[in-house]
DNA sequence: AATAATAAACCGTCTGGTTGGTACAGTAAA
DNA sequence: TTTACTGTACCAACCAGACGGTTTATTATT
């Protein structure tokens, strides 16, 4: 049936970015995701026809998960910048740490498969250029959290909790500003 | 000896650079390594006695060479900021793309790996506060920096490079007005 | 409603190839 | 003679994917 390959499909990407999160990038393997979804390996090529499919299909749910947090926060009546922000913040508490960086590096194996995230860039800096009249200091302030959010994934932040968060909320104050 | 065994590991090291550049993170492995750096599988394995050794010695060696690059441009006059621009800048010129993705990548399948890269960004956050005096607006463009360095690495960069060039000169532009 | 037919979802094993690493005998240089 | 390698042969583990078979759900037929 249609929805229950749906909901499969949605348990086997769960279990593939677990299995990242916590075993590393180079652990996601065909047979670990097998084992940690409880599917077989069999069941898993059926809805995934490779692992580069598999991978694929992880990278969209990050994108599309994070769209979708940020599309509410727009609708909620905050400007594109702390809208994105506050995503951008969500998300690194979500899963503690490492899901995106092993997504981001499994990815690397397949240079390619990052082009949802580089689309979703793309749209994010026309939306804040759009809103703030291309103020350079939008998009600095846009690079800055993409910053943070890449040093988490990496797990090489040089700045402690307390300061990160000193520093987002100096972000949202000045994003306020910045923004008419 | 000493120094010819430093030319042969130099030498390895690059050619797994060159590796993870041309075929991707993914496909460092150490016969690949060997063919590329003309020596033999059992010499690699005696000069780095694990694929995890080389792939630390990598990072290191990106570490060391962006650091000295900076040092250089601080022993010139440049403030710490403006330093950090330009050092990044010329990284993301010298190899065409995606060598450091390549190290990152690699070094995610190792957690840990990149300890001497977090140790790195801990001094730069360091000189910069001590030189802006900790103004937040310093540590926002490091972080705008650093994104820049880190969508090249994973080619997700939604700029053209005509933009990224505007960009920085408008981050050095600004980075000299926060340096008194 | 019972049954048969068909397709979708899933299982578990097997295979061919790759990988990191070892062992070791031998060669060339310093 | 020690250091720096070469080259080959080898191994155990791993891995992606193929494959044939089995169960489950849906549809068609009687």
């Amino acid at each position: 049936m249609n929805k229950r390959a749906k909901v499969t499909k949605a348990q086997i990407i769960e279990a593939a970015l677990n299995v990242a999160a916590e075993k590393g990038a180079g652990k996601v393997t065909l047979d670990e995701v097998a084992k940690v979804s409880g599917f077989s390996k069999g069941g898993l090529l059926y809805h995934f026809p490779s692992k580069e499919a598999l991978i694929s299909a992880m990278v969209q749910q990050l994108v599309d998960d994070t769209e979708a947090g940020r599309q509410q926060l727009l609708a909620q009546g905050d400007n594109a910048l702390t809208a994105m922000i506050k995503a951008h913040a969500r998300l690194s508490e979500q899963v503690q740490g490492n899901t995106a960086m092993a997504i981001l590096a499994a990815a690397a194996e397949q240079p390619g498969l990052l082009s949802p995230v580089q689309q979703a860039c793309q749209v994010l800096v026309q939306d804040i250029n759009a809103e703030s009249g291309d103020n350079p200091e939008a998009v600095l302030l846009m690079l800055a959290c993409d910053a943070l959010w890449f040093q988490d994934m990496l797990s090489i932040s040089p700045f402690t909790a307390q300061q990160k968060e000193q520093l987002l909320q100096y972000m949202q104050r000045r994003a306020k500003e910045l923004m008419p």
